[in-house]
DNA sequence: GACATAAAAGAACGATCGTACTATTTTACG
DNA sequence: CGTAAAATAGTACGATCGTTCTTTTATGTC
């Protein structure tokens, strides 16, 4: 029942619980007032333990600034590819992925705007460790979209020559501006307008001959799939 | 040759060159860090002011924080609106407006990302006059953007049934995602990638019946102008 | 050049920042 | 239950925060 292997450290201890709840108002604070203003005392305040019992934790302000975008990187993929993944893959598991993304951007149990795109925008000049995970993560959530979309290439919906990335580009233009329209301008069409563009976004994709680069437009062929 | 109507006050002072220089620091340093980041202390240090003789420019960081919004909008408005206009009305114009906005975002004069989407994004959870601020300029200047598609349905080079806030929108989504893969990921083809989304965009709307709901692909005109 | 006024500096305030060190309490396990 | 370790609290630190008040310097006008 219980590991059988110690070997040296036994990190399975319940102060982690702890810093699950820290991190969740660090979530909460991240997506109000971004991650500056993510300090050790306030945030010591809203979770009622000490000043030095919540730095404990993390060992500086960076780590807590870290620990608390990876913490919304779980969330976001818990939140927006878990779903996704349920559909079949190609424009089905792409579509699904969108409307998770609209859900995420919308929710409600943050009381601001996506905290990955609150620290991308921080951090985009700001040299340090902080710069380098956001980076890194939003690398990786920029992969695992294209890789989606390369499955709807691949299953024929899209038209072979298309460019994946090119895809993606767009893809989070749309959703930025969405959080944008939606967070500081309270657009209620915001979301109605993002599915707009990504349908057409679709059906450029969906059309053959270089949609992609189609700098003249030229006659656009029915699509053949289904 | 000087005014002749002195009637009350005269404002017109030369501690207004102070303020200037005091505006050049505090975009660049909102550019880099942001505007909670800008601080009385570290931009009296910039600028080799002091403390209290800085703060009596502005009376408040709020204020400060505004008028630095301020500058930023009026310095933008120089770089992509004005030499916009100096275009033909219609599609010229716009991918005039498009392709200064463009140098704008990848311009060297200021360290960081634009200062306004910088604003936009810290503060749209973050209630108080600044957010105010920055809501009533993202609005002037959406109203504006939409103004030039609107000189281009008028001009019969767009779809008469065309919809220009959606344009505006989905504009504004590739030049949002232009400035996160130049700022944050430093990506070289970004500025290729927002022109080829902004080349089929404007296809789209070339086109007639509708091509923003176009739900399902339909055989698409070949543009009728040159 | 005197003089009113604007501009800048100086000094100080209470508050909060991130972090370090020590002490106390709580937890998990034999 | 006892006990070592983990978790949290307490306290203090130098630095910086935004702001206020007072004093000094620079400026523009007669």
């Amino acid at each position: 029942m219980t590991r059988t292997a110690p070997l040296r450290e036994i990190p399975l201890r319940k102060g982690e619980e702890t810093r699950a709840t820290i991190l969740d108002a660090a979530l909460r604070q991240a997506s109000r007032s971004g991650f500056e203003a993510l300090t050790i005392g306030s945030l010591a305040e809203t979770t009622g333990l000490s000043k030095s019992g919540l730095f404990a934790h993390f060992g500086s302000k960076e780590e807590l600034q870290i620990a608390t975008l990876d913490e919304a990187v779980r969330r976001f993929i818990e939140c927006v590819f878990v779903p996704a993944v349920k559909h079949p893959r190609g424009l089905k598991r792409l579509r699904a992925l969108f409307e998770s993304w609209l859900v995420w951007t919308d929710r409600t149990d943050l009381p601001g705007s996506c905290p990955i795109q609150t620290a991308s925008v921080e951090f985009d000049s700001q040299p340090g460790a902080v710069r380098d995970a956001v980076v890194q993560q939003q690398r990786r959530l920029e992969k695992e979209i294209t890789t989606t979309v390369q499955m709807t290439i691949d299953s024929g919906e899209f038209a072979a020559d298309s460019d994946p990335r090119q895809f993606t580009y767009e893809l989070l233009g749309i959703l930025l501006v969405f959080s944008q329209a939606r967070h500081l301008l309270g657009d209620k069409g915001a979301a109605e307008r993002a599915r707009t563009a990504f349908e057409r976004l679709v059906a450029a994709y969906s059309q053959s001959s270089l949609p992609h680069l189609a700098r003249v437009p030229r006659r656009a062929a029915v699509r053949s799939g289904k």
